[in-house]
DNA sequence: AACGAGATGTTATAATGTTTCAAATCTCGT
DNA sequence: ACGAGATTTGAAACATTATAACATCTCGTT
């Protein structure tokens, strides 16, 4: 159901844009949620960046819309958009970026490049089954996980900046 | 030579907390790092509070100590202390707490209770592994992890609010 | 004493996120 | 179609977290 990025190699971006907005529609028709025009809008600039984007990133798009908006439009936006699953925040960066497994339920972690900003979005169930041992083992339970590595991507290692 | 810290547990903070500044002093002396008395205090505030305090907490704290303290003063001592490796920043909380594993090079995990807010740090080498091979099966050089879990500590699980 | 490097002081400002209340819009049962 | 109630959005002010820029101090060395 799910577009599937490769933010590490060439892609015809609006069209996974566009699934990605299929997608949604989708998610959010089945669960009687409602995709506002200005969610919908705020869903979009998320998946037409390939870089995750602050939150007065969007409000200044949304400006140049000629959409006078304040922080609370795009935050409650951005509230929604996470409630149901379609987009992540990535709290080492304070910005947000599409979700690649929009419906599905998952726990999933970020390889974030410090050096072309790019971010790389995957479930690894070796990594949700270690860390639920050590929450158990611990007695703990679990509700919200975050796990995001910052480091360089392939295309930065040996070469410049890449975008 | 780290203190263990046991946040679920009672203790004797106050030695823990003494514990932490001796083994502060000691890594700083080996590596030719000053802590000097305004890092070494934002330590021993850090190491006070069972939860992770914000700067501006810590701020206040300094203010009541009559020291006029500004912004950058309490921000300089946590980078300080943070790449010498005494204290962490928690990215989900925006806050700081003092690192159990002082002096060792480490990955460590956060449980954090979101109802008492008591923070657990963890080394899991089964999680550092399993991100290795997902970083490695990306080609991906990680070089910072964030892995913090909220959820509810064994206290708070059944019980009511804890401290 | 003069110098230089690291540490701190000081002021201002940037960046991120929230509270509050009012107005508009949608939903649903009748 | 209509209106009550719920949801969504607008708008202004504010709160919190973090940094920039530059001056001053401290302390060990020359």
């Amino acid at each position: 159901m799910s577009a599937n990025a490769l933010p590490y190699r060439p892609h015809n971006h609006s069209a996974c844009v566009h699934q990605a907005l299929t997608d949604a529609r989708t998610v959010c028709a089945s669960r009687q949620a409602r995709l506002t025009p200005i969610r919908e809008r705020v869903l979009e600039l998320i998946w037409q960046s390939h870089k995750p984007l602050g939150a007065y990133d969007l409000l200044a798009v949304l400006a140049e819309d000629g959409h006078n908006a304040a922080p609370p439009t795009v935050y409650r936006a951005l509230d929604f958009l996470q409630q149901n699953g379609l987009v992540h925040r990535i709290a080492s960066l304070n910005a947000f970026t599409g979700c690649t497994h929009a419906g599905e339920n998952h726990t999933c972690l970020f390889l974030i490049c410090r050096c072309c900003r790019n971010v790389l979005e995957l479930t690894a169930p070796g990594v949700t089954r270690a860390l639920n041992e050590v929450s158990e083992a611990e007695a703990f339970t679990p509700e919200e996980t975050t796990i995001e590595v910052a480091g360089l991507c392939p295309g930065c290692k040996d070469g410049g900046d890449h975008d």
